[in-house]
DNA sequence: CGACACATGTAACACGTTACATGATTTG
DNA sequence: CAAATCATGTAACGTGTTACATGTGTCG
């Protein structure tokens, strides 16, 4: 995954690893967190290993030198290939419901407490979406160059929510079929 | 996940790695299917190097050995602890929205064609589980022993669903919000 | 002076994917 | 005899997570 949303970043103009971290963040408003920059360098690492990627050494006066990396043609066709491959839907990855599932299977956790707790979570994380949604765009909108982050936003946010409203049906689904589970599984 | 899906059935009862990959095609339906049975043998040696399972050595007239793993007492508590996380839901963990919004970005793809493909592929799949849905309990009720797979069936089947409608929704709606984008966005 | 932004990495580990290797028994 | 089922693994690799290491410049 973040091999391509660095290939995307690096297709919209030649940039260094910390350039990319900041891009990055501010594009995923804070959904998708990358835990860790270290990450970033390994990924371009093994991109441009791959030959996916080329980098320049920038030097500049009174700051490190930079390492500025561009997209390779293949890179630019691996992304083509990337974003023209679909997913068959056919998996559920979903770990709220795989938990559930053996949860019950196994009788060793209080599924109706669990589903009560998740539902909070939940419930929180949507309003905090909701308030992410609010904001004007982070701020001012003088910004460096780059118009990201705000155009994408909106759509980042509701497909969040949507995910989270899904689970949340599916919880209530669980509370109402629990009963005869409990009759039918044991 | 499998570290967990493995610990639960052996919640149940003490079973060898053959035997956990029947069971757990059986659970899943065939959602989230194990694409290598290697997986559970390595998968197995870490729990037991972490001692949270410990096997035994079984011998059997006219087949070869199997090796029955059980549950410790650590492991059981692993479980318990893992059924008492949940998640906060902060994280958007979907390919098809980060392609999507990166795709929009980069101006490589044609974006209304990728989202028309990938409805279609997500159509499709609804309709698989619709099948899935319909099925008695695939086959006949005269199984070994254990009467898992049915119960859950229609839960996971049902979680998968509204995934796949949430997702569609979102289709929907990038769909409707394309020709604003692309005036923002460039 | 200390915190923070800028800038780049390495090492160890967990987990999943893919491919390969081995051998017995049962069933058509 | 060939194929399917039963049964167990190893090795290499990709990717993500976690922790650690190192240094400069700026601002309060």
């Amino acid at each position: 995954m973040l091999k391509f949303v660095l290939l995307s970043l690096l297709a919209q103009q030649p940039r260094h690893g910390y350039e990319l971290k900041v891009v990055y963040d501010k594009i995923m408003c804070g959904l998708w967190p990358l835990v860790n920059i270290g990450q970033i360098y390994a990924t371009l690492s093994r991109l441009e290993r791959d030959g996916l990627v080329k980098d320049r050494q920038v030097a500049q006066d009174s700051r490190p030198d930079k390492r500025v990396y561009e997209l390779t043609e293949s890179g630019r066709e691996a992304l083509r290939v990337w974003f023209a491959q679909t997913s068959d839907g056919t998996q559920i990855k979903n770990e709220l419901i795989v938990k559930l599932v053996f949860a019950q299977l196994t009788g060793l956790a209080d599924v109706r407490a669990l589903l009560a707790k998740q539902r909070r979570q939940y419930l929180q994380a949507l309003r905090a979406l909701d308030e992410l949604a609010a904001q004007p765009s982070t701020g001012d909108s003088s910004d460096d160059g780059n118009a990201a982050g705000n155009p994408v936003m909106g759509l980042l946010i509701a497909g969040a929510a949507l995910h989270l409203q899904a689970d949340l049906k599916w919880i209530e689904l669980c509370e109402e079929q629990l009963p005869q589970l409990n009759d039918t599984g044991r």
